[in-house]
DNA sequence: TTGAAAGCGCTAACAT
DNA sequence: ATGTTAGCGCTTTCAA
């Protein structure tokens, strides 16, 4: 078995120096085009790769983003995030980065708990997606490196964020619903403390009351503590506890509550959509597979993920850390939990 | 900003040579007790970690483990492989390595195709999760590297594997059926290449032989080519277009093609359990909002991950490469779909 | 535009 | 049991 080539092998066959053969592979300082090509083919030849430890303690960059999940995140609302770190890891390949994940939880506690690839200066950068608290953000912060966030946000910290139109995405869905002749129409939230949650619970409020219709707040539910399948159980259970007064729609911050609010219904004897119309977000699989499937908002979480590498990326060339904030789109996705067919019906 | 603590930092401290100090970090070779004190409290003093890519370039050893998922594993059964994917996690943790994850396509094509972590040297041991082309298993073996294989096998090229018991998984599925009063049980199983789904299949003609129940081959399907919910919407299609020969009972190698069989059950107004009971494979957690909930074997995803790392580091450290085979259990968890209270009910 | 040489932080002979 | 020293493969001044 041979070895596997270095810079210097590469180097000997061009007949140039060790520091030419390193200006090509980096894209840096004035090389010939002539020289440029040999080295080029050289490199192909032998296969040549050039070793990542090496690379790493000669210029003090790993070629590392560091990926941080919540452990809740991940364990609870797996499809989401998992989705979000796909985009990243193939982003990240296109920049010759790789992405250690790491799950954490919720609060800094010990230095024990600490990722190692904070500790050992592993990454060049951070992403962090979903809630988090700030002890995490500030650690990183303090460390200089880089941090984007994806689907959270800290106002008074200033960082370049990712982030979902939420706000759109609750208009959409509720405007869906007035639009299919519904003037009843309740919300179920989970934990509104989350960004995400609290502006689609805005722009739930402000498009009921653009079209005049009024709220009624026996039909809201902000005041579960996650926003689980479960939770959207418990949420409708309050909702539809006083019989003579029930909404006949829904639209529920999340499609795991969704599921869970449909759960219920079903319990009770609803039918869905004919009792009780139902808009959830996020688009994950599952809708697919519900009975009926669910009309929901689709969020481009694969997207997001590359973006938030993109991001990282800018800042880790260039170290002028200029904050972003990438707002992407949202779409309804029309399918039967909402009762209402659409000419703009969208595929799945 | 200070910088960062070197060995020589710690050394000096400790007025010690830098040789002993990384003797003591590798737990390796013989320093005194006294010192050895000595420079894990200097350590715990400076916040000192020994930084990866020297420690790398010193040892020719990465420090990360590759986890390689084929694209239309990750897509589709999301969450079984990420489920497996966290476990790895956990377990490199303990054992001080990186996971770095990628995805690609079913067979190596071109070079450019072949993880960056494997061109790079930037792996010290390999984990396959899936079905996945021969080719790829080649291609490391000749790498030299240590190789662990999770749910897949090929018995011809003796690797090490961490496997599900899939035939003891399935003898549980059909006699919980015919303890249940079934004797007209089907069976649809998706892609029969993967070991796996053929296991699960084996498992249910010997279970139902066993019981000296004949065998209905109208009511097997294991001719779709995927194990995904469409496929078992298919299938389910197929076993029921002869309304005057159906089964009351349906064994389905997986969770995600049970839950399309489910939904094809319901559209021509099958009632389930009443009209057909139903019992999964894997235990994903969408069986839970299922309608109703999914009876299912539970298989221990997450300690798969586990087993795997643990195999794999075992490879690394001890050239012996000695050629194991896990095989974890699986119990079955009763839900609503198969109609069947038993005293050992299992939680969720 | 190219080359020589120092050195990144660590490990691993080897010497003592 | 501990210290000395030579690299590991690359990047990066600095000189030419």
């Amino acid at each position: 078995m041979k070895r596997k080539p270095t810079i210097k092998d590469v180097a000997k066959k061009a007949g140039l120096s060790v520091s030419t053969v390193s200006l090509v592979l980096n894209n840096k300082g004035y090389v010939s085009e002539e020289k440029r090509r040999k080295v080029l083919n050289i490199i192909k030849d032998l296969d040549y790769h050039p070793q990542r430890s090496a690379r790493g303690l000669a210029s003090k960059l790993s070629g590392n983003i560091g990926f941080i999940l919540t452990e809740d995140h991940f364990t609870h609302s797996e499809p989401f995030y998992t989705r979000i770190f796909l985009g990243t890891e193939i982003e990240a390949r296109h920049h010759n980065y790789y992405v250690l994940l790491t799950t954490v939880s919720k609060n800094v506690k010990e230095t024990t708990e600490v990722p190692r690839f904070l500790l050992e200066h592993n990454v060049d950068g951070v992403i962090i997606a979903g809630k988090i608290g700030s002890s995490w953000i500030d650690y990183i912060r303090e460390r200089n490196l880089p941090l984007v966030l994806i689907d959270y946000e800290k106002n008074e910290k200033n960082i370049s964020t990712v982030l979902i139109d939420n706000f759109n995405g609750a208009k959409k869905a509720v405007e869906h619903l007035i639009g299919g002749g519904h003037s009843k129409i309740g919300f179920i939230g989970g934990d509104i403390e989350h960004p995400s949650i609290a502006q689609r619970y805005s722009g739930f409020r402000q498009t009921i009351n653009e079209r005049n219709i009024p709220i009624e707040e026996n039909w809201i539910s902000i005041s579960e503590p996650e926003t689980q399948s479960i939770n959207g159980y418990k949420a409708a259970k309050k909702i539809f506890q006083n019989k003579n007064n029930i909404p006949t729609a829904l639209f529920i911050a999340n499609d795991a509550m969704a599921l869970g609010c449909m759960r219920y219904l079903k319990e009770i004897g609803k039918r869905i959509p004919d009792d009780v119309a139902i808009v959830g977000f996020d688009n994950v699989e599952i809708g697919l597979l519900s009975e009926p499937r669910l009309t929901t908002i689709n969020v481009h979480r694969e997207e997001m993920g590359r973006i938030a590498v993109k991001r990282v990326v800018e800042m880790m060339k260039s170290k002028s850390a200029l904050v972003t904030k990438t707002i992407t789109p949202v779409e309804l996705v029309v399918r039967e939990s909402c009762g209402i067919k659409t000419q703009h019906h969208l595929t799945d």
